[in-house]
DNA sequence: ATTATTTTGTGATTTACATCACTTAATTTA
DNA sequence: TAAATTAAGTGATGTAAATCACAAAATAAT
């Protein structure tokens, strides 16, 4: 755990916060499509991703999905820290997309750090922001893009956060995060592939251009 | 100035911050229209708005806009908050949608009043919890709702937010703020007033039912 | 190996919204 | 007061995406 810690946060956070980090943290390993945050969850702390990919949903009340973004390691989850500071729900639901590693960080200690540590400062205020951006490029796509524009993106975007060139997923898994229906999906891909930008195969997407 | 802060701020800040507001804030009053923050700019503070209503709108490559929210007194922008911390530029557009009256805090004493004042950072955590919330809620009306919801949401919106049952616009206006076409919005309008919910009149709309 | 299940492909139809083209009404300006 | 401008109403048509219905592969289960 210290050792991933420091490979990724020691630029982040000063010596002192990631030994109380290692201290206090909870390490936990996520299995694939493991639910970390689930929507009404209150949150007892934040989770600081060490290593894989998490993808946050919104869900409405009739049950409907749509991605908001994917958080990979050296990300945490602006969300939760909402939910844990203000000990309010959480609107979300957090899925690790494939094993990923967290530490667990107690609410307690959230504000106390805000006092202690300038980097704890600064990388709440990072988070924040970087969570406010991807939401924005969430209502850009939805508002400005076609689905074909908006399903490239995915695809791309996914891919960057898997670190992978060829993304293991039915269409009907795309649609479910991009709220609309498998056909369309299906029909789209159909035609990226004739652009020569994807290749096509059963439960598997290559990206051949980024 | 400072009587419209204790007014809206003193639940919220300490006295201490209060009086160090009213020595290093700016105060200014925006006239009806005026562009508070504009695309791309560097924030050398923030705003806390006092009184009034303001716009906060997307627009992308191609001049189009899409409406983000609206603050109204005892708000800030969250978006302001992280550009003027980190240097970075702004997002998005910022216009008083009436008369409006702010208190601009140079950026300098936001991370100092982040260690001094718990009122403080409570006030920032909340402004960007709340912010992120809306931002949902927005992604939430463009995913899940057809454009009648979504025109009378907007219109009880901004009702309230203006503090008004009736509001003084055009329907092209209205169009712009939802990233569609006036005739799109003037026929959904029309419904509405069939259903009673509405009464429309050149250049203002009544809310019958909220 | 045969059957069942999951995934993908594809035609046909419907619908919400976008776009075009033009009219009517209200308000402002000359 | 007439002309110009702005706001709103409305028919016709186009189009992306939603929905329905079913077929064809690929894979998993028996």
């Amino acid at each position: 755990m210290r050792e991933k810690l420091e490979k990724y946060y020691s630029f982040v956070f000063e010596k002192e916060l990631i030994d109380e980090i290692v201290q206090v943290g909870v390490y936990k390993k996520l299995r694939e499509n493991e639910i970390l945050v689930d929507l009404g969850d209150k949150m007892k702390g934040i989770p600081l991703l060490l290593e894989g990919a998490i993808k946050i949903v919104r869900e409405d009340k009739n049950g409907e999905e749509i991605l908001l973004y994917f958080l990979e390691r050296g990300d945490t989850c602006a969300s939760s820290f909402a939910s844990a500071i203000s000990n309010g729900k959480c609107g979300i639901r957090a899925t690790a997309e494939k094993e990923s590693e967290i530490i667990f960080l107690p609410k307690e200690k959230l504000d106390e750090w805000m006092l202690k540590y300038k980097s704890w400062r600064n990388f709440v205020i990072e988070s924040y922001n970087i969570r406010l951006n991807e939401m924005m490029e969430t209502i850009d796509s939805l508002a400005f893009m076609n689905m074909s524009e908006r399903l490239y993106k995915y695809l791309t975007d996914k891919a960057q956060i898997m670190r992978e060139t060829s993304l293991n997923t039915t269409h009907q898994d795309i649609a479910y995060d991009m709220h609309t229906s498998r056909v369309v999906i299906s029909r789209l891909l159909k035609q990226l592939e004739n652009e020569g930008k994807i290749k096509l195969h059963r439960n598997k997407i290559e990206i051949l251009e980024f």
